[in-house]
DNA sequence: TTTAATTCGGACAATTTTATCCTATTTAAT
DNA sequence: ATTAAATAGGATAAAATTGTCCGAATTAAA
């Protein structure tokens, strides 16, 4: 059925092309420079007009600055790169869910009437929310820089 | 753009119902009854035809048998539902991917040449892993039995 | 002021996932 | 044998996600 789940793939395409795009723009407004949705896609390997649709929801967000017209392009201020946690970007594209809904998709679940995977399934994702909660842009771009990570292929 | 990844959904929709199903049947089962999928659908609340497509899935895979004909249906053998771990039944539906794939959807992501993400999401898909594995049919459908835990609604 | 480079955003298309329909086949019971 | 109750499975449809196209708006620079 090849389905696109955590297992096979922990984030949305949508969430993948976001972050990997926050990392790009953070790492280039480190060396004051802003980049285009040309530049972006190019350089993490994405499709440019459905990560243009992606940067518009950063954008909304104020996760990273839009400039119109010739010379524009993207950024996001030095100052708040550091602050920035993964958690707001996977927000920003997926909706603050990671509080809500149950892992079976009954419509009601709680401790009080739970799924058959409830407590299982809370020790999971409470750890995936730390992490996305305590990793912040910053640090995903000097991965970058310094050449310990990649951002295609 | 509300997406259903992990955050939203654990599973895929397909892999909920046979997680369900799953457990209805191994339910049953120890009763010593066999359950049509009319019967499935409607205690899991799950389409009918679709979670005929799953049952298939699971009996290909060994997981359930099921049966022809007048008062056919579907059954697991008493003695394998506790050695029926989660693991299997969500690779049987998914795919055994949970080894495989990187978080930020690079072709080449390894301990060499990783995504940006990948140390952190090796930790949680490595939890999730060992817990899809320590995970058993039979103590979900012990849940469902005692009333620990539900299956709709 | 014109041009070129750029983002914005609406409409549309392709793909994947989810869901439905219908016929064939199997089997217990009459 | 016939009938009724089931699963099997192919074809199709609907919905969600992913991806594309194009004109409008904006802005720097010639």
């Amino acid at each position: 059925m090849q389905c696109n789940q955590f297992l096979n793939r922990m984030f949305s395409k949508a969430c993948e092309y976001g972050i990997k795009a926050a990392i790009f723009i953070a790492l280039k407004s480190y060396q004051g420079e802003r980049v285009s949705l040309k530049d972006i896609a190019a350089k993490i390997n994405s499709p440019e007009a459905f990560t243009a649709k992606i940067l518009q929801k950063l954008a909304k967000n104020n996760i990273v600055n839009s400039v119109k017209g010739a010379a524009g392009g993207f950024e996001i201020e030095k100052h708040k790169i550091a602050s920035i946690q993964l958690a707001e970007i996977v927000d920003a594209i997926d909706g603050d869910s990671i509080y809500i809904g149950c892992g079976l998709g009954l419509n009601k679940c709680s401790e009080d009437h739970p799924c058959p995977v409830h407590h299982k399934f809370a020790a999971v994702r409470e750890e995936l929310k730390k992490m996305l909660e305590s990793t912040n842009l910053e640090e995903l771009a000097l991965g970058i820089k310094s050449g310990a990570s990649y951002l295609r292929t």
